[in-house]
DNA sequence: TATTATCAGAGGTAT
DNA sequence: ACCTCTGATAATACG
């Protein structure tokens, strides 16, 4: 099938007759299975692999796709490609597919609209691309498309990610109760090593009965909140552009891209579901590629895709019988015959980081025939070709694997490096910094770089609290009275290094009086930089931080370093864009500003009212000084978010500010938080309204100005 | 340390 | 009861 070059000419002699096909392809089995098998094949026949064993396959990679689908995008109808073939082909097919036609005519509309409106975004950043070109502007291309996403559609986007963060606090509770009921941490396994096991507690842990799928926990979560999104939707959904991004197939089903996390082909099944009636059921509406294609995806438009069924999937998942035109088989028939766009999804692995594995969302793609053939085990498969549909953002290994393009291996090839180490080796990890903006390049300068907080003079800081009187680390939460302070349970789980289960309006963590070590999961914002960050110069923003590595929702980032100052003192600075104020109170109290990136955290009541309405009285000085912390940018969409951290003492005034993910973030993607300045609250000297662009491509700026 | 085997897991449909 | 096959861990091979 790779030999494929006859493609163009199959699209316009579609045929969906069911022919015999002699080609030696096989069952549908697990990636891992199929990869060694084509390992193994590969090792047999190492120039000809013409027969694949792989569940789907790339039937054209020729350059000229890719001028074609550059062409498609100046096309006006270009997506009426799917349904006028079928017509025609309808019409071939006599008068009993008269009805079918018709439908088609009718549910044309609805869809094209949907695949119109998105091609309408791709247009504009295609344009774009065209005059932006250079491979230095790469980065430049996720600002475009955020910036130029309309009203509705950055709106869609904050749906979707909200949705997703549900989806992480719930998922990170389950990992909790795992954690705790499994009693798998590394406390506990310490613990039951090392010294007598626990009275009691260790004996009441019930290894084998634990919740070993926290995504599916909070999926069952979601679905009993009603917090999933669109379900059984047909086309593309809303805030969810080609090349985004998921780290679980459970992710996926909560934003309703999926209606299951398990299945290859997903159906809609039910009249009763959105946009549904009128056609003959069930319809695919999106396929799961899991496979190992990281180098050979570029322009892969078109597919081979195997049909479900007949497959024994516990023990040896050989095909044990025909495959039935039934189900997905059956959807993708109906959807190539009613011209519903397919979503396709792909899944790479990913082993070079915590996420085992990535799915990509590639666009939407049509069913363009199909056949049935014997398989290596003597049954039928069903095969389903697909073609994607024009005019939809080119698919690059780049694009697919790293949005912002390809993270760099080491300092070494970073294009345009302007500073090995701006950190100067005081952190874990050095952080470059380059610059491909400005001719001749400069380096970040005017500061000095600083991994603690400094004190000004006139600030007394508070007496250190008492800690706990944990030994070794706090694992059991009901006896660590930092944990208590957190409420009933720790504020973070084991799971990557420690992640922060959900926003709080403080995290207490262990300090310097506590019993335990620095081991202690209670301590995570206190380990410094873990992730290899980089500064970068933008075009618009100045200086700006990425990571080169997957930061998973609730891991800690880094601390905004500063000098501690009281707020008074500062405002007498006139032009000093790197202040923090340590407004925990203010937010903990719903006040305007960065109480949005809190979302429904719950206020403790215990605080002094009289405070309500002041302001901050502490605010953190990184001009001067400070560390990685003070070149991220501020957006209205943000991925990370801030967190007042108490750990060598409890006075919120001047607690700790640590930046969180709030996302999953994905490589060579800005980091950037909400600054959480009320709109119009800073004056100008002449009692005018000052305001400052906010380039974050959001509709309300924030931005505050001195 | 890297690869392979194992198995539970949930929601829909079929029996 | 069956179908879907993922995600995490246990077990094994490997160097």
């Amino acid at each position: 099938m790779e030999d494929n070059e006859n493609t163009n000419q199959n699209d316009n002699n579609m045929m969906t007759d069911i022919c015999e096909n002699p080609s030696p392809n096989e069952k549908r089995s697990s990636p891992r299975i199929e990869k060694l098998k084509a390992q193994k094949h590969q090792q047999q026949t190492p120039v000809n692999n013409s027969n694949k064993k792989k569940k789907t396959m790339i039937l054209s990679k020729s350059p000229h796709k890719v001028e074609e689908s550059r062409n498609g995008v100046e096309n006006n109808d270009v997506n009426m490609t799917v349904c006028e073939e079928q017509q025609v082909e309808e019409s071939r097919n006599g008068v009993e597919n008269k009805e079918i036609l018709k439908v088609c005519e009718e549910k044309k509309a609805a869809v094209e609209e949907s695949v119109k409106r998105m091609e309408k975004r791709i247009f504009d950043v295609s344009k774009r691309q065209k005059v932006e070109e250079g491979e230095e502007k790469l980065q430049m291309k996720a600002e475009f498309v955020e910036n130029e996403m309309t009203e509705d559609e950055k709106r869609a986007y904050a749906v979707v990610t909200e949705a997703l963060r549900t989806f992480y606090k719930y998922y990170l509770h389950a990992v909790q109760e795992e954690e705790t009921r499994c009693g798998k941490t590394d406390a506990l396994q310490k613990n039951m090593k090392s010294s007598k096991p626990k009275k009691g507690e260790a004996l009441d842990v019930d290894v084998k009965k634990g919740a070993r799928r926290p995504d599916l926990k909070a999926l069952t979560k979601m679905r009993e909140t009603n917090t999933i999104l669109y379900p059984n939707k047909i086309g593309s959904i809303p805030g969810i552009e080609v090349g985004k991004q998921f780290f679980s197939r459970a992710e996926m089903v909560a934003v309703g891209f999926n209606s299951h996390w398990l299945n290859g082909i997903d159906c809609i099944t039910h009249e009763d579901s959105e946009g549904s009636s009128g056609y003959n059921l069930p319809i695919a509406v999106v396929i799961v590629m899991s496979g190992q294609y990281e180098d050979d995806l570029d322009n892969s438009e078109d597919v081979v895709y195997t049909g479900q069924g007949g497959n024994k999937l516990c023990g040896n998942r050989r095909q044990f019988r025909d495959q039935v035109l039934e189900k997905g088989n059956l959807g993708l028939k109906n959807s190539m015959e009613q011209c519903v766009p397919v979503r396709v999804v792909r899944g790479h692995e990913c082993k070079s980081s915590y996420v085992g594995k990535v799915y990509t969302y590639d666009g939407l793609y049509k069913v363009v025939k199909y056949w049935s053939e014997k398989g290596v085990s003597g049954f039928n498969v069903f095969k389903f070709q697909l073609k994607r549909l024009e005019g939809q953002p080119l698919l690059t290994t780049d694009q697919v694997q790293f949005a912002g393009g390809q993270v760099p291996k080491s300092v070494s090839d970073l294009r345009g490096l302007v500073c090995e180490d701006i950190s100067d080796g005081q952190e874990n990890v050095p952080i470059p910094a380059t610059n491909l903006v400005d001719d001749p390049p400069f380096a970040p300068t005017g500061f000095a770089y600083c991994n603690s907080i400094q004190v000004s003079e006139p600030v007394k800081l508070p007496v250190k609290s008492l800690g706990c009187n944990c030994s070794g680390n706090c694992a059991y939460s009901k006896t660590c009275s930092c944990a208590t302070l957190n409420g009933s349970n720790l504020p973070y789980v084991h799971r990557d290094g420690g992640r922060l289960i959900e926003p709080k309006a403080v995290v207490y963590e262990c300090g310097p009086n506590c019993g335990c070590g620095p081991g202690c999961v209670n301590r995570i914002s206190q380990r410094g930089i873990k992730y290899r960050l980089e500064v970068y110069r933008t075009p618009k923003k100045g200086w700006a931080v990425r990571s080169w590595d997957y930061i998973p929702s609730g891991a800690p980032v880094c601390e905004y370093i500063g000098k501690l100052m009281k707020t008074d003192d500062v405002d007498a600075i006139p032009e000093n864009n790197y202040i923090f104020d340590i407004d925990c109170l203010q937010t903990m109290k719903g006040l305007d500003g960065r109480e949005r990136r809190l979302g429904g955290m719950c206020i403790p009541s215990s605080e002094n009212d009289d405070d309500k309405d002041s302001v901050p009285e502490f605010c953190l000085d990184a001009g001067p000084t400070g560390n990685v912390a003070r070149f991220i940018n501020h957006s209205c969409q943000p991925n990370l978010f801030v967190q007042c951290v108490l750990s060598t003492h409890h006075d919120i005034k001047q607690a700790r500010v640590v930046l969180f993910a709030a996302d999953n973030i994905p490589p060579m993607k800005e980091l950037t938080y909400d600054y959480g300045y009320a709109l119009n609250s800073v004056v100008g000297p002449d009692g005018t309204i000052k305001q400052l662009l906010c380039y974050c491509g959001a509709a309300v700026c924030r931005k505050r100005l001195f």
